[in-house]
DNA sequence: CAGTGGTCTAGACCACACT
DNA sequence: GTGTGGTCTAGACCACTGC
């Protein structure tokens, strides 16, 4: 249980723990050990020690470079993957979680059929309408913690399936991490615009959040989507968050819903 | 470990455990003991054995029932936890989730305002329009899993905030679990109207499983949320279902979302 | 104080995947 | 077979609640 074959050397720089919380120092707040394990893991994420798709160490590794159990390693790690940011595979080990596998892609869009196979009707047929670098007006700025008028990227796409438009979004996202991203790029590219990010910008979205309202068509929204303007449509604002719970992109979307609905799960 | 206090005798009864899976007699599936626990606690719950509101019985004791280890039973009792079926509370005990406490009151209910306190901008002011027994319509039979013509009660209703009408829905409900249900019995609760199924009918709702679309207020509609005819609305329709993923209620409601938003988080 | 859930450990063994 | 995650146990101790 003493040893320490990874990085920390044996008995400095690695969290030191006792017999009870470590952090202890200050604050009065307890906080349980595998919580702190939790912490240190989500850092490492962070930190892009493991990207996307890799297999971290296991469980036993781990223990012995935190000094702990293999059991509050487990309880750690349990945690990380019910908030989908690692996977675990019998038998192989545990990942971290991407979007560009068959599997979770699509994981945020909540737009189905409302017949037929749930599973696909073909490939959504993505087209990219343009891709701008501007100043983020006051309330973009705001939700994306920046400053108004800093720099940002401004996206218009439409998605369509089956040759019948779906949904026009647009998408604003900071200048900084996303130095680079161009028109090209975005066209360029099959598969999911977040495994884009996580492949180019090392930007991995972990939640959203949405507001759906229902708004009537303008001509624009009209136009694009294939309807007659005043249609009804479902409004969707999403903000999406990387690691530390950091806003990383503000999408607009409208959706079709005539053929189409939002599911959703209460529990 | 071998005593067994509860209802199960020593010896007899109680699913016997030896060493790991118990049910293996067949089929070659494998099923995790804490799995089969979690299955046997969740059978108390149909059976009504602890009601909503109730405390159910310490780890140990179930341990001791069910011939298992307490940090078995713990594992069970977690992932109920997780499920919003039993909530933990620390040094009082494990209790059975209701709809009727403050905390969880409206859990279901995602529409929120667009700007001041989240909390609450006063309690919602419900209404009931009628409540009619009748025999069900083909597709509202197919949801609840009911057989065409079979006895339903249809419920509708309008909820106002601020003296604003926000929601107008329209229920359906299998005649036989909430025979007896009244326009009075409505209209004279306060609360949440799953607190009253719970505590009138033994009906508890576990999960709901809702499609979203855009939709025009029609004549009706328009008038009972005071919008102009042809105002985009949301619709809302909603599957609720008890213990056994039995459906038991099928609701079909119109948002405003002028000054509201239905609100969704994505993980 | 006793009773409850919450944390942590150590070790044994099972199931699964790869080689 | 080896290495990984998955299950189960038994026991110790901590934290919170209420008598």
């Amino acid at each position: 249980m003493a040893t320490s074959p990874l990085p920390p050397p044996p008995d400095t720089a690695a969290p030191d723990v006792g017999t009870q919380a470590v952090f202890e120092n200050t604050a009065p707040a307890f906080s349980p050990l595998y919580q702190q394990i939790k912490t240190l893991i989500l850092r490492s994420l962070q930190a892009g020690e493991w990207k996307p798709g890799d297999m971290i160490p296991s469980e036993f590794d781990l223990a012995a470079r935190f000094r702990v159990s293999q059991g509050t390693v487990r309880k750690a790690i349990d945690e990380l993957a019910t908030d989908n940011l690692l996977v675990r595979r019998q038998g192989k080990g545990t990942f971290v979680a991407t979007h560009a596998e068959a599997h979770t892609q699509y994981r945020f869009l909540r737009l189905l059929p409302d017949l037929g196979t749930l599973e696909d009707q073909g490939r959504a047929e993505r087209q990219i309408i343009e891709c701008r670098r501007l100043r983020a007006p006051a309330e973009v700025a705001r939700q994306l913690a920046l400053r108004t008028g800093d720099a940002v990227l401004q996206v218009k796409r439409v998605l369509a399936f089956g040759g019948t438009p779906a949904i026009v979004e647009e998408l604003w996202l900071p200048g900084g991490p996303f130095k680079g991203l161009t028109l090209e790029t975005l066209s360029d590219d099959q598969g999911p615009m977040y495994a884009l990010f996580e492949t180019q910008f090392g930007v991995r979205m972990v939640r959203a959040v949405e507001k759906i309202k229902a708004v009537s068509a303008d001509e624009d929204a009209a136009a694009l989507l294939e309807v007659s303007a005043g249609s009804p449509l479902l409004s969707v604002e999403r903000l999406a968050f990387t690691y530390n719970d950091e806003p990383m992109e503000l999408r607009r979307g409208l959706y079709r819903t005539d053929a189409r609905h939002y599911r959703n799960e209460l529990s």
